[in-house]
DNA sequence: TCTTGACTTAGAGTTAACTTTAAGTTATAT
DNA sequence: ATATAACTTAAAGTTAACTCTAAGTCAAGA
C-alpha cells in the first residue's frame, strides 16, 4: 500500500538521503513506518514530500519549511502566524520573479545584439 | 574621477570584500588602478559590476560569469561560444521562471484557503 | 610627524543544503 | 540458513559563494 523510500526517491527524483534529511530536520513530518521501523510512505506523507519539492525548487528555504511545519504541529492557535508566513514567502517569490524578468530582458537584449552582429558580419564591440 | 571601492560598494549594495572577490576569481575584469595600485572604478568597470549584480540576483552562477568573461577576453573567435552560453543561461532562467510561477500559484491557493477559513470562523482560537 | 582609517594580499572560516561514510539491522532471494 | 540488498543512525565531508582575519602598505588630517 505504502511506498518504500526508494520508490519515493524515484517517483520525485529526490535522493533517499535527502528524503531522510528532510524528515530529520523537520521539513516534513515523521513518515509512517512498518512494524520493523522501515519508512512506508502513505498518501499524506507523499503530499508533504511533493510540497517540499515544489517549494524548494522555487528557492524557498529549508528554514521556512521547518518553521511552517513547526507551526502546523502546534495546531489552530498558530493559524494566523502560518498565514503571515505564507504571505511573506509569496512576497519573496514575487520579488524573485520580477528580478528574473529583468534579467531575462537584459539577456534577450544582449542575445539580440549578438545575433545582429552575426548577421551583419561585424564582430567587434564593447 | 573614478569611484573608490567603498563608493562602488555603497552605490550597488555589494560589500567591498565581494567586489574584490569578483575581481579575483574573474567575474569582472581587472579594475582600473591608481598609480599607487588602489582600485579606481571607471564607467566600464562599473558596467561589469552592475551586470554581475543583475545576473547573480537572478541566480546565475559565478561559474557562468567567469566562463563568459574568459571567452570575452579571448576575443572574436569565441563569439559563437558566448552566444551559446547566453542562450543556455536564458533557457535556465525561463525554466526557473516557470517553476516560480507554479509555486506562486500553489501558494496563492493555499493562502486563499486560509483566508476563507478565517472568514468562515471555522477556527477554534486559543 | 604621527595617527587614523582605508586600502592591499593570501588564506582561513562560514552558511545552507545537501551528500557521503561508517557501523550496524532487517527483509528477501536462493 | 545464508548471502545480499536495502534499510537504519549519527556524524563527518562537500560545494558555492561569500565573509572574515591577519599582516602589512599608503594617504590625509591634527
Amino acid at each position: 500500500m505504502g511506498l518504500s523510500i526508494k520508490e519515493v526517491s524515484e517517483k520525485y527524483g529526490i535522493p533517499a538521503e535527502t528524503l531522510r534529511y528532510y524528515e530529520k530536520v523537520g521539513v516534513i513530518p515523521p513518515v509512517t513506518r512498518t512494524a520493523g521501523g522501515i519508512r512506508d510512505y502513505q498518501e499524506e506523507d507523499l503530499a508533504w514530500v511533493e510540497n517540499a519539492k515544489c517549494m524548494r525548487a522555487a528557492g524557498l528555504s529549508i528554514e521556512f519549511l521547518i518553521e511552517y511545519l513547526k507551526l502546523f504541529d502546534q495546531g489552530d492557535s498558530t493559524f494566523q502566524a502560518r498565514l503571515d508566513l505564507l504571505n511573506e514567502q509569496r512576497k519573496l517569490l514575487l520579488e524573485q520573479k520580477e528580478q528574473l524578468e529583468e534579467t531575462i530582458a537584459k539577456l534577450n537584449y544582449k542575445i539580440s545584439r549578438y545575433e545582429a552582429a552575426l548577421k551583419s558580419g561585424k564582430l567587434t564591440w564593447e
